[in-house]
DNA sequence: CTCTATGCAAAAACTTTGCAGGGAT
DNA sequence: ATCCCTGCAAAGTTTTTGCATAGAG
């Protein structure tokens, strides 16, 4: 998904700050936390909570909660899940599996939490 | 799944301030917020976190987060899913649809996030 | 020019920790 | 007697808000 496709579907303003962390959620790929990025962030964590919530609004972004109780985001982009595992806490992209239907409902993300795979089999 | 299971199952001491939220946990039979039971409970909140936080340990009870950017406890009793509303912030338990598998890990919980039936209807 | 976005600082919400007293074994 | 649990108060962490200024259209 490019910047630009993201601003044609909704039509909120494009500003600087909007524009940097769009591009580095894009670059990331994967959820993200305040913390991760934050260093690489020129604007005030003010204006990344308020944007991030923006675009959680617009339905450009999702998040949720990991484990190490830090919430993570990312960009709506290719439609996959997630596994969260308890024991070493690690979130894995689950992009080759088949995305669930539910009847009647809209998926957006799945999160799933147990134990993964390599904590399975150690 | 009755309180005595649990205690068998695990070796934690069942001091009254575990039962009586354990008891409350069993009752609610769906996910709670600190908020939503606070009232019920006649412990304090330092004793609540530390005792919830012990009950995950043990893996007895999951947590999550919801749109309302609470946390949500449940007891582990019978394997569900959970659908997370983005339009009404509801938090529904998905108990007659089938527990999916996922060769290699061992899921514990999943919850679904996007527009929860009601809301795609109306 | 008007309306929205931003930075900074302060506040709020939620959760955790230190410590001294209590309870159970 | 020892070890774990609890309440209370204080501190910690993360997120939100108020307000004055800056920026976009």
């Amino acid at each position: 998904m490019q910047i630009q496709n993201i601003i044609e579907k909704t039509n909120i303003s494009l500003t600087s700050a909007r524009r940097e962390l769009l591009e580095i959620l894009i670059e990331e790929n994967k959820p993200i936390s305040y913390e991760d990025i934050k260093d690489k962030l020129s604007m005030d964590k003010a204006t990344f909570y308020r944007n991030i919530s923006k675009f959680q609004e617009i339905d450009i972004v999702n998040c949720f909660e990991s484990n190490d109780k830090k919430r993570y985001y990312e960009v709506q982009n290719t439609p996959h899940s997630h596994f969260i595992c308890n024991k070493c806490n690690s979130i894995e992209c689950l992009k080759d599996i088949q995305y669930e239907k539910l009847e009647g409902y809209k998926i957006i993300d799945i999160i799933y939490k147990g134990i993964c795979k390599n904590c399975m089999s150690s």
